[in-house]
RNA sequence: GGGCGUUUAGCUCAGCUGGUUCAGAGCAUCUGCCUUACAAGCAGAGGGUCGGCGGUUCGAAUCCGUCAACGCCCACCA
């Protein structure tokens, strides 16, 4: 052991102990008397890799899980991957289109089994990147949204849902992805502000010369045109009132309809209406019986219903268009034009309003308890403002968007009849009993029945993990459920609030009727310096297996949570990994240091006593303190504070405090006994730090094999005597100030010296001091020596004398400028206890501690011009 | 267009319901050190009129108003 290298090396000791726990099942849950702490993990994109985001995530999770662990719970994380739908079948028909395979050349089981080989090769590469940053999962129960367990489940809520009348199919306006070729949820279209033009076109009346102008941003939909709308407080355009319109080009006469919703100040107050190609014209349609001209193929380009362009694409036809109505003198004049466009988040492309038919979820009266839940803090959202978006959110939520046109995923379980109509059910034997009963024709086979080809929105099934980890929906009793639920804390990005956030919590209610979490933690986003956030598709994202590599998965782990304030955004910089693996340096030589130490069963002496009773006191207090911050989930000010006790308090004044002479004995409590010193430091840094701290606690003494610090436990905190932490403080100042005049005078460190303290000196440290100053004696004396060097704690004067002349011009204005500060301050306080109002308005205690102030600020003052009075002799 | 948040040292942030020298921490910077655990280190030092303005108060980084900058979320103005 004390051939210890002088650097920490990472890399052997991450493998030795991964697999160590992992042989040992140290991370496997089961149900037991003690107290459960729960996190389910936010399931990555089943053929996902770790990026930034991830880890700083899923380093937090660890932390939790191994704090709760060593605080004594029976701690479960319950590892997973999302079959991702959209983005998966994406990936997939990339890959057969290089291939030269299209999907439409395939059968739904075809593809199927592409996307299953797919899922094989890739899936589960992510979680053996965790694996690497130290990830404590249960990987005994590692579940895939689209195992049987959840696929069962998926599809007996849906069922459920339908059959409570939640679940309804209608032709509604959606969100059409015209690369995807599918309908998507309000919460999958991303809006982006866009530079774009403001096409002002003619509109002939009908059978006259005269034309009215219409703007629009998409002069390509005047295919679709049907009407054109004005409002009907408009005088200028009351003479309309029954005409019709020829759309321009087309040629096609359409009615002028009157209704208020149009803005009279807004481009020129007439708005042409698409009524399949625009919500709220869909609205006018409905509203006034307009036909509706679906002038777009699934993939975006003109239908035959165009009439013209047919087959070209949308955006070449805006082009297009644009020049014939120019040609045609039919464009009265081009605007600059800002407005926010809806993109596909998966697929990028402009989404595409569309009418279509589709499953939903009602979700106004379903939400009811997961809105109260929050906002009555009985979930808690750490930080708390994400409350506001939250219900505001609940409260303008319209009915989910349910169905996708996709293969990849689980698959609508409705069945259509020969006859019309369908039926819903958890298996087609089921549907055809329904079946026959709905038509009573009991000559129904399974094979007149058509199954539903659409299958369901991916965060249909990540809606119910919580529940469904556990077996929740399908054995609503059984013993796991019962325990780990509801789970405690739940730790993900602000940006799937909606998707998957808020709809956990609703599906907690309605199926268990509980909370699926107590507490949620927001973390932020990861960016670059420069703000951006970091992403694979800027570049700017670091690999984060390349990271573990260069400073370690301890040093990454610690360097991601020093920034990381909940909810604050971090700001990632090579930097932080950096003072991270230094960290473990350190750590590691301190272990180094002591373990050199020869100990026994001695007697202290006095300095090594007060050390002790000091730091004693001082751990206390940090294991008091992180175990606040722990509560608030103020998690990097726990390390930062676990970290200063560490280096400062213990490395650099308590070692230094006791260390022996070389060779001599020094007592267990340092490192060689269990909740020694080193043993609780180490137990403090494990949930931050698992790699290291394990290695080096399993240094500290034997430990039998299956042992691990894992579950060691973190001790509460003991009472802290105020008055021995303050004693130290002031000890140290006293050091530092004799090192002050070390380092200005020159003078090295291992020359003894003497220091003369004006008045005496009441400490109980004096040994403490005169070691770690390096005193050979500490004397009281009535006055300053000329010439020493001298330096102020409190309202005590401290001088050392020196052998070489010092230079009094500079010691004198030095003390003069102290002087002049302390006059300063004194005038100030003066002038507040000058203050009738002031005394007689503040509180006893705040005027007492302003005239100790006063009081204090004289005696220096005394003190300094007694000083400069002797040197200037 | 609505809502929310942020603004404190060069950087990242902490400062809870106004009052103990409250203006702090880490990093970075500067100076001196290869002092027998650690140069990925040790010792010492410098650095901010708390975004601007106004108000409340005996007293404001902290409370109120207002302005500015930045960020996020939501919304059907073509």
């Amino acid at each position: 052991m004390n051939e210890l290298a002088t650097k920490y090396s990472p890399s052997d000791v991450e493998e030795k102990w991964y697999g160590y726990w992992m042989e040992h099942d140290l991370f496997k849950s089961v149900p037991d008397s003690r107290e459960p702490y729960t996190i389910v993990i936010p399931p990555p994109n089943v053929t996902g890799v770790l990026h930034m985001g991830h880890m700083l995530n899923n380093t937090i999770q660890d932390i939790l899980i191994r704090r709760a662990r060593m605080e004594g719970k029976n701690a479960l994380w319950v590892p997973g991957t999302d079959h991702a739908s959209i983005a998966t079948e994406a990936k997939v028909v990339a890959k057969l289109a290089a291939e030269g395979i299209r999907k439409t050349d395939l059968t739904r089981d075809e593809f199927l089994k592409h996307a299953w080989a797919w899922t094989e090769k890739h899936g589960g590469i992510i979680l053996e990147q965790l694996k690497k940053l130290g990830a404590s999962c249960d990987w005994s129960r590692t579940a895939f949204t689209m195992d049987e367990l959840r696929s069962k489940s998926v599809i007996k809520v849906f069922v459920d849902l339908y059959n409570k009348g939640l679940i309804y199919r209608g032709v509604r306006m959606v969100n059409w992805d015209p690369a995807a070729l599918t309908a998507l949820s309000d919460e999958e279209v991303i809006y982006r502000e866009e530079h774009s033009k403001l096409y002002h076109l003619r509109y002939y009346v009908e059978g006259e010369d005269r034309y009215i102008v219409v703007a629009t941003t998409r002069p390509e939909t005047i295919l679709g045109d049907t009407a054109v709308c004005v409002n009907p407080n408009d005088e200028r355009y009351g003479w309309l009132r029954g005409k019709r319109v020829i759309v321009p080009l087309v040629g096609r006469a359409v009615p002028i309809i009157m209704d208020e919703y149009v803005e009279m100040d807004f481009g020129t107050g007439c708005l042409k209406v698409t009524p399949a190609h625009d919500v709220n014209d869909y609205m006018l349609g409905e509203k006034y019986n307009l036909p509706t001209i679906d002038i777009f193929n699934d993939n975006g380009t003109i239908s035959e219903a165009g009439g013209m362009y047919v087959g070209k694409d949308r955006f070449d036809v805006r082009v297009e268009i644009v020049k014939d109505l120019d040609a045609a003198g039919l464009v009265e004049k081009i605007e600059d034009y800002d407005n926010k466009v809806g993109y596909s988040e998966r697929t990028k492309v402009v989404i595409e309003p569309k009418l279509s038919m589709q499953w939903f979820l009602k979700m106004d009266e379903i939400i009811k308890p997961a809105l109260d839940a929050v906002m009555d803090d009985d979930i808690k959202f750490y930080p708390p403002k994400f409350k506001n978006t939250y219900r505001h959110w609940m409260t303008n939520i319209k009915d989910w968007c349910i169905s996708r046109q996709l293969w990849w995923g689980h698959r609508i379980p409705a069945y259509f009849l020969p006859e019309g109509g369908f039926v819903v059910a958890e298996t087609v034997e089921e549907a055809l009993e329904l079946a026959k009963a709905k038509t009573g024709n009991d000559g129904l086979t399974v094979g007149d029945l058509r199954h539903d080809e659409d299958c369901l929105d991916t965060w249909f099934s990540s809606w119910l993990w919580p529940v469904s980890l556990f077996n929740g929906i399908l054995d609503p009793d059984n013993e796991e459920i019962k325990y780990y639920y509801p789970t405690s804390d739940l730790v993900t990005g602000p940006d799937i609030i909606f998707f998957w956030v808020a709809r956990m919590i609703i599906a907690g209610y309605e199926y268990i009727g509980k909370k699926p979490f107590g507490s949620v933690y927001f973390t932020g986003i990861v960016r670059d310096k420069l703000g951006r956030k970091m992403s694979k598709s800027l570049g700017n994202s670091p690999d984060p297996l390349d990271l573990i590599a260069t400073y370690g998965a301890d040093g990454v782990r610690m360097g991601m949570m020093l920034a990381a304030p909940a909810g604050n955004d971090i700001l990632y910089d090579d930097k932080l990994c950096e003072q991270g693996r230094n960290f473990c340096n350190k750590i590691w030589n301190a272990f180094r240091l002591v373990k050199g130490w020869n100990v026994a069963d001695v007697e202290q002496p006095e300095y090594a006593l007060k050390a002790t009773a000091w730091f004693d006191a001082k751990l206390n207090e940090t294991l008091a303190e992180v175990k606040d911050l722990f509560s608030k989930f103020r998690l990097s000010e726990a390390l930062m504070a676990v970290y200063r006790l560490f280096w400062d308090e213990f490395s650099s004044w308590y070692l230094e405090m006791i260390k022996p002479a070389y060779g001599q004995p020094i007592d267990r409590k340092t490192y060689d006994e269990t909740l020694g010193y080193f043993d609780v430091l180490l137990r403090l840094l494990h949930p931050f730090m698992p790699f290291i701290t394990e290695e080096l606690w399993q240094h500290l003494q034997e430990r039998k094999d299956g042992e691990s610090i894992m579950y060691a436990v973190i001790p509460d905190a003991g009472t802290v005597d105020p008055a021995v932490l303050s004693a130290m403080e002031y000890a140290k100042e006293i050091v530092v100030g004799v090192r002050g005049v070390r380092a200005t005078k020159n003078i090295a460190p291992k020359e003894m010296l003497t220091l003369n303290v004006i008045g005496g000196l009441t400490s109980d440290n004096r040994s403490v001091i005169a070691k770690l100053a390096n005193l050979s004696e500490i004397k009281s004396v009535t006055e300053k020596d000329p010439s020493a060097a001298g330096f102020m704690v409190g309202t005590t004067e401290f001088n050392v004398p020196l052998t070489d002349n010092i230079d009094i011009e500079a010691e004198l204005a030095k003390l003069n400028k102290d002087l002049e500060y302390y006059k300063g301050f004194k005038n100030s306080v003066l002038k507040k206890l000058g203050n009738e109002r002031f005394v007689s308005n503040a509180p006893a205690a705040v005027v007492d501690g302003e005239r100790r102030k006063l009081a204090d600020a004289e005696t220096k003052i005394k003190n300094l011009e007694e000083s400069i009075a002797a040197l200037s002799k």
